[in-house]
DNA sequence: GCAAAGATTTGCT
DNA sequence: GCAAATCTTTGCC
């Protein structure tokens, strides 16, 4: 088999099947990347394959933020597919969110886990920042401004590569994503957080679908819809481990 | 203007 | 297995 030109432009996650129904696009979402460009929060290249994802449908989705019309905070939602939308969850983590169908049909889909294929020290050190782990040094006196002084982060319990994005805040963390980055097109090659679409070829995945987590308070039946899908048997679904 | 709960993760009992 | 951490957004007075 012919070897692929590297010359050759990043398989970019179509836009059409975010415009397209939510549940669609979820599954579609499965085994496709999620990319961070090189920058400050960290020097390489960082990407996961998403192995979990839900899907928030409609104004009538008593699970969804979309439920009491458009606000501050969820206007996104009711945009163009395509746009990230980023909250803040219990006042410390973030979730990373790619809206979906036409405006002004709010929808989205939250990016549970993914799976890390390029650049988990990046990970690592966003994690650490992002929980406050490594902080900056000190300013001593006037020598102000040196940021490269970092305290080492303490000792933590070892996270193995495929764990450390395995959860809604845990990939916004690994991925150095907050809600600055509402708004932006992951479907622009040259937006900072994007989707790229699996490589051709890849063997295609079993999918499981289950209820949706930790929305009991939307009542039925929005508790109980299967719109939570996963890759079967992926070593970085959400959840601990037994 | 204030009180309550939340699309979570972690560490300790 | 349970509760703390932490702050924005929403709901009600």
């Amino acid at each position: 088999m012919p070897a692929q030109d590297p010359r050759r432009a990043p398989p970019l996650f179509p836009r059409s099947i975010l415009a397209g129904p939510t549940l669609d696009a979820a599954r579609a979402l499965l085994g496709a990347r999620l990319v961070r460009a090189p920058d400050d929060s960290g020097g390489t290249r960082r990407v996961g394959r998403i192995v979990e994802v839900e899907a928030y449908i409609g104004e009538e989705d008593r699970a969804s933020h979309a439920r009491m019309g458009p606000t501050a905070r969820n206007g996104v939602m009711f945009g163009p597919p395509g746009a990230a939308y980023v909250y803040l969850v219990y006042g410390m983590h973030h979730c990373l969110n790619v809206v979906t169908e036409h405006a002004p049909r709010p929808a989205a889909v939250l990016i549970r886990a993914v799976e890390p294929l390029e650049g988990a020290d990046a990970m690592r050190a966003a994690r650490d920042a992002a929980s406050g782990r490594a902080r900056p040094a000190p300013a001593a006196g006037e020598a102000r401004g040196t940021a490269s002084a970092m305290i080492p982060a303490p000792a933590r319990r070892y996270v193995a590569d495929a764990r450390l994005a395995a959860g809604p805040g845990l990939v916004a963390a690994a991925f150095s994503v907050d809600r600055s980055h509402t708004g932006i097109d992951l479907c622009d090659p040259a937006s900072p957080l994007r989707l790229e679409a699996a490589p051709a070829g890849e063997r295609t995945w079993a999918v499981e679908a289950t209820p949706r987590i930790g929305i009991g308070y939307a009542g039925e039946p929005w508790a109980s819809v299967p719109w939570r899908l996963i890759v079967t048997g992926s070593p970085a679904l959400s959840g601990r481990r037994r």
